[in-house]
DNA sequence: CAAGCCATATGTATCGATTCACATTTGATT
DNA sequence: AATCAAATGTGAATCGATACATATGGCTTG
């Protein structure tokens, strides 16, 4: 390896002009310079971020955990995160955490041993939101997107779920719809609940009524909306119209009506949740109505309060609650 | 910051001696040892990453460079390489190149800064490789996965696209389609030809005529294959098949196909290239038959020879070239 | 009882950079 | 020609950890 020394030793300079020169700070004459510049070209040198970072006691870089990297719902974060931090000059990582609160804590762990001057977390699982405590109490460098601490007193960016889960059902209300079901999200994630909690209001608040077999379990995959619609179409009792905890699922239950042969949106209406992928929107059809969480603009405002943080270690920690937007497709009529 | 000099102070003792307890080495005494963790959990001690890698010049760190982390074409890859990563004890840190020469080399100049052990950087794009072969010379510890250089003597891990074509092509053509186009993918990156050959190398081998509007000039993506699908049906002058250069682009042509009321694949065959997403698989219908790259499989791959090279520095770079398989689905009859 | 050994502990060098205090040279001003 | 400031250069301290050489004490062993 390469180091400073070396092209002090070959250019018979001190090791402080070289790194004055290669950081283009002034205090070297040009000649000196240019005979340095030339020496580390030739040695092809390269420079030590761990050194430079452990002395500086910053390393421009942000660490992101993410719930997951396969999974087209983080797109959008992931893109608003990124433009963010490139505009404020940070370098931004990813990992993998697989929706397993083991290996998150190995990688919040790790981005807080030193090597990024904060650290994203995404999430809401119940389970591992103690972790999150664990290490936030560590940083003042932190921001949790999506899952919310009630005690903890850290930076949170999130969506106002229980209102995208009331509008998309008053919408579904408005348009002459009773016999409304909800498939809820998987309820080990927060986020699930207070959708859940949305659609009763909805329906309350409007007085209709709701059963039990209104409401079925599903998870945010689309294999729980796949068979619990096969389920549905078996029982001959279908719904006049679907509220789902995720757009995922409602793709789940899409493929399983299509299947049987069940029209959407003349026999069937589904209003989605997550609106988060236009991709998806152009390969699925007919074009599912969702309730859109403005996930790009999330993912810019998670890396700007944690920059901010990161800059002014003594603000207190900020709450950005986003609205989430109806997005009318073609699955209700 | 709490550091080790913290803990040794306060529990009166050397850092030496506060190291080996931390690191679960011999050489402390049972009291000692039990007396300084209570210390570093007391001080709420976090280790620094950055001081530990300087001085052991390793850091147990694998930098992937992705084209883009916003595309289901590269889950599998992903999934791939964190398994292999996690069973060597190594962490993985992934960022999004965004198909942007400029975003991928400042990243891989990032990794490359002595934070990494090794990086693996994905791609084919020609004007890539240019940087590519810039980093790559510098160390050892690199895997480049998709594109190849011919001149330059690095680990590789790509896909036999000209077999995989071909072996689509033929498949149609043993189906007794005769009037069969091919849907490119982006011309820019080398894999986009080699598959264009093996397409013509099918249809010659087999003596299919071909004219040039058999060949569609697409990309990667879904709106290029909808345009194009879009343009061919305006014309009135179907092929009897197509072979896409990727799946999304079918995806993109099938839409066009089902907006027009052609059926698939009754009307017109379709075969896509990549295979790579169970989840689309299940969202769109029909079930789109293709040439499936078996990305997990050159994820792990990829992350072991980067180990060994790591491991064993002095090893010739070694090229891992996979065989796609053809996946039988419903766009064919 | 002396020699040798093991367990325990310490102090210092080191990794590769930046930073700060200080030394030397240069050139301009009076 | 003397003086002083600016420009240019140097050496040592530092960041937070590990590694290595070495010191000390108690214990075994011949």
């Amino acid at each position: 390896m390469v180091t400073i020394s070396d092209i002090a030793a070959k250019s018979n300079v001190s090791r402080t002009l070289v790194s004055r020169t290669l950081n283009n700070k002034p205090g070297v004459s040009p000649e000196t310079r240019k005979r340095i510049l030339s020496v580390a070209q030739e040695l092809n040198y390269r420079p030590n971020a761990l050194a430079k970072s452990l002395v500086q006691q910053k390393t421009q870089v942000i660490g992101v955990v993410m719930d997951s990297l396969c999974e087209p719902f983080f797109f959008d974060l992931i893109s608003g995160m990124q433009d963010a931090a490139e505009k404020l000059d940070y370098n931004i990582v990813f990992s993998n955490g697989r929706f397993d609160a083991d290996v998150k804590l190995k990688y919040l762990d790790f981005f807080t041993q030193g090597i990024t001057d904060g650290v994203i977390a995404y999430g809401s699982y119940k389970k591992h939101l103690s972790f999150i405590q664990r290490i936030a109490s560590n940083t003042s460098c932190f921001v949790l997107v999506e899952g919310t601490l009630p005690g903890l007193q850290i930076n949170n960016v999130r969506v106002d779920n229980f209102k995208g889960a009331y509008d998309a059902t008053a919408h579904l209300i408005d348009l002459g719809y009773r016999r409304i079901s909800h498939f809820t999200g998987d309820m080990n994630y927060d986020v699930s609940l207070e959708r859940f909690n949305g659609f009763i209001a909805a329906m309350h608040d409007r007085s209709v009524p709701i059963s039990s077999s209104n409401i079925v379990n599903a998870d945010f995959g689309e294999e729980s909306g796949y068979a619990q619609m096969r389920r549905l179409i078996e029982t001959r009792e279908l719904p006049e119209a679907v509220f789902f905890g995720a757009d995922l699922t409602a793709f789940g239950a899409l493929r399983a009506l299509y299947e049987s042969g069940v029209r959407v949106p003349d026999d069937i209406a589904l209003i989605g949740f997550d609106g988060d992928t236009p991709r998806d929107a152009k390969i699925v059809y007919p074009k599912l109505t969702t309730c859109r969480q403005p996930l790009y603009q999330m993912g810019e405002a998670s890396v700007k309060l944690l920059v901010n943080s990161i800059l002014h270690p003594g603000d207190p920690p900020a709450v950005r609650v986003f609205e989430p937007e109806l997005v009318v497709g073609d699955t209700c009529k």
